[in-house]
DNA sequence: TGATCTATTTGACTAATATCATAGCAAGAA
DNA sequence: TTCTTGCTATGATATTAGTCAAATAGATCA
């Protein structure tokens, strides 16, 4: 993954995302390794090239939950820069990834020369925004059971495959502990709804193979 | 409240800051009236100019919760404008309010040309999106009567002042139901923390007039 | 003033999810 | 193999907040 194909650093011309790969310091992150901590300084931005990245929040009795997961494309760490506040959240490879570190000062640099660029950030930011609302209206809006099934849907989106047979096949890439830690729930309640799935017939769990033998009672799930 | 004075609006120069208010058609809003609905393609942005607007989302079985109070000097509809997306909150008037419209064609005109203005809602759009994933994992993570507490000390900041003898005074802009919206929680629940934090003398509640007695005790039940 | 309306509070009960304890199970290490 | 170790699942119980119904308190209006 190269930056030129991302969603916003594609609004630079060549000479600039040049100027800005080679500014990049490209690192190997394993599984668990940390690339920021919630209350750090802002020294820039995170480009993901390869693996997956969870961004966490934790509070003080050691409750953690997982705000959003960081594909290859995405940037980290440009909320809290345009913002100009410290990280308010944490970021860690779920699996081994290849992640370029690119200062702010750079970062500004092509933000002023580039307004595209700019626009590129403010889009990514509104779409975020709306996404968090969405997801904290849900959380107190919808049962645990109904939130997993959305974020079965999810993950089929980024993860997942069609089968011939109409049912739909996914590798979830998270624990069930991180599961729960993204609905905000604990990992016991996920055991509890995916057997309930199980029960009805809807899905099959197999360790972290799905298969979503009727996407339409999902979607009814999710629902209500 | 000009749109000179406002967060966002300030990075333009005077003659761009007359076309813009040239160009808004400001109206009166009584309580309760709908400025744009959830699903509503977006028209253009909303300038507060005087009193209150509650943004909320609604549910199918009718719940509804209230995401944000917006209040003179903030600009209403700019998320969705941004993201390409139609509204995804209705707004409405939560106290009789002055509100002008300005069309997305010169909202993009301005911010072509002014990138400072982009970068203003690039800034505004990443503080508002630090608060919301906040907000999500503190519905998650904290009880009812901490998420309270927080509420209460959010409207202090913005709603209230401090008396000489080092108690706060707040007199709440909204209705126990319409707080339980932002909380996300049922009307009764609201009912029966105040009755609770009455109990331990740390707020006095008499209608919308609230007494916080002791801030340090407040800001306890708040962590826990 | 009394009548009515709405918002709020209170109480009894229920439902959902957390907590705690324990057990199973797969993958790796000795 | 056998022993860990960590993740996952299950059962029993506790806690929290929701639901529903009724009472109360203000506010408005005739």
């Amino acid at each position: 993954m190269h930056m030129i194909d991302s969603e916003e650093w594609c609004a630079l011309n060549d000479v600039d995302v040049t100027a800005t790969e080679e500014a990049a310091i490209c690192s190997n992150y394993e599984t668990g390794d940390v690339i920021f901590y919630e209350g750090d300084d802002v020294k820039g931005v995170y480009f993901v090239k390869a693996g997956l990245v969870g961004v966490r929040k934790a509070d003080l009795e050691g409750n953690s939950t997982l705000l959003k997961l960081a594909e290859p494309g995405d940037t980290l760490g440009y909320r809290p820069l345009a913002a100009d506040q410290p990280h308010r959240a944490s970021a860690e490879a779920v699996n081994p990834s290849i992640i370029c570190f690119i200062d702010k000062a750079t970062v500004r640099q092509m933000i002023g020369e580039n307004p595209a660029l700019g626009l590129n950030f403010l889009k990514r930011a509104a779409k975020e925004l709306g996404d968090a609302e969405e997801k904290f209206h849900e959380s107190v809006t919808l049962s645990t059971r109904a939130r997993f099934a959305h974020l079965l849907i999810v993950m089929q989106d980024r993860f997942g495959h069609a089968t011939e047979d109409g049912s739909l096949q996914l590798t979830l890439p998270l624990s069930r502990s991180d599961m729960a830690a993204m609905l905000g729930v604990r990992p016991e309640s996920v055991s509890r709804v995916i057997h309930e799935l199980e029960g009805t017939g809807i899905t099959h769990f197999a360790e972290r193979e799905v298969t979503i033998r009727d996407p339409n009672s999902l979607m009814d799930v999710f629902i209500k």
